[in-house]
DNA sequence: GCCACATAAACAAACGTTTGTTAGTCATCT
DNA sequence: AGATGACTAACAAACGTTTGTTTATGTGGC
């Protein structure tokens, strides 16, 4: 049996669309521009897609559904607290870098998902920030942090890492290791000497 | 004489879109839902407002002017560069908190000003980055900060910061002056024990 | 002959904005 | 005091575009 080519048109139209959602807001994407995009007409996108916001479900689950995944197994390593911290900063770095544009929609266009998805989304993101604050609250409950404001130390990360996606670009005279280590480093032991 | 009683329907109609703009995106809001907010037909706005690019324009440059005028004056306060730093901080927060709709448009919508605007809009982004950048290099020459690269300080504090827009309401259980303390305290101290 | 995919053409709906008009307010002149 | 004219601010209706999507038709490979 031979092997299937077939070079999935649904899968380029998901990323044309991401990097256009990314750089003019899914609003402010046309389908006609997304088609002129990947290279055929708006109508003929309606072979692979059922609708604009089809597109848009897709790249947020898709995100949303890497993260919660990756959490639960970094949950399960044997290693401290700030380890596990440690690891997921750097998901969160990798994947902005690895996934930039798709993770980008996530973060900036979900709000325009439609009453269920959207819904659906949110709880999705409360899923995982909830595995995310626990990880916080154990780890100072172990006293390998600070002792602290739950809820302000999650976002302070969780944005902290978010400015990578408008900011990075391979050319910019720093590695992404630098880049994970550098934001590590302040996040964990500050700016101040 | 009498008091002039007239209340700046400019004014409100800015304020609405901030609100608007915030929620739904540029993009995703109509002059029409904009009226509704104001309580006003959407032509009748024509008479306060010359295009719904201007209401954008407003409302950036606002922010963003608000932000060099205080930045100019931080900078010459004979305090140490921490307190400086600190100073910062607490005014961003601050702002997100007063200005909240303002600043996510600002922070969020940008993009969609004109050729021209945008131009003027990513320079004046860029002196302000450029002016607390350097705030941050002098700390680090006085030995005040840990040395680390420039960049990746600046922005991890500016997005540190911006999860408070779509966080802190005051029925929150903390107040702004804790939000503030605990912000400050990870940044310059780190979550670390 | 059929299936997968591409197209052009058309669709209704929604968009920002312009137009023409009206009603009210106020200072000025008689 | 009353008339005049300029100004402000509101409105309904319509304009030309652009939007996402559908329909009908065509085409190349199995």
């Amino acid at each position: 049996m031979a092997k299937k080519v077939k070079t999935n048109k649904r899968q380029v139209i998901l990323e044309e669309a991401a990097k256009l959602f990314k750089a003019k807001g899914f609003g402010g994407t046309s389908m006609r521009d997304l088609g002129s995009q990947v290279g055929m007409e708006a109508a003929s996108m309606y072979n692979h897609i059922s609708s604009k916001d089809d597109i848009l479900e897709s790249i947020c689950f898709h995100v949303s559904n890497t993260y919660i995944s990756q959490l639960n197994e970094i949950e399960q390593l044997p290693v401290s607290y700030v380890d596990k911290l440690k690891a997921l900063i750097r998901l969160h770095i990798r994947l902005m870098i690895e996934d930039g544009a798709a993770v980008s929609v996530a973060n900036n266009d979900w709000k325009y998902l439609s009453e269920v998805k959207l819904q659906q989304f949110k709880e999705a993101r409360k899923t995982y920030e909830k595995g995310f604050a626990a990880l916080i609250e154990q780890g100072i409950t172990a006293g390998e942090f600070q002792p602290m404001n739950v809820s302000v130390a999650l976002f302070t990360i969780l944005s902290a890492v978010r400015w990578v996606e408008l900011w990075y670009r391979p050319g910019r005279g720093i590695t992404a290791e630098e880049l994970e280590e550098n934001i590590m480093t302040i996040l964990l032991n500050g700016l101040a000497k």
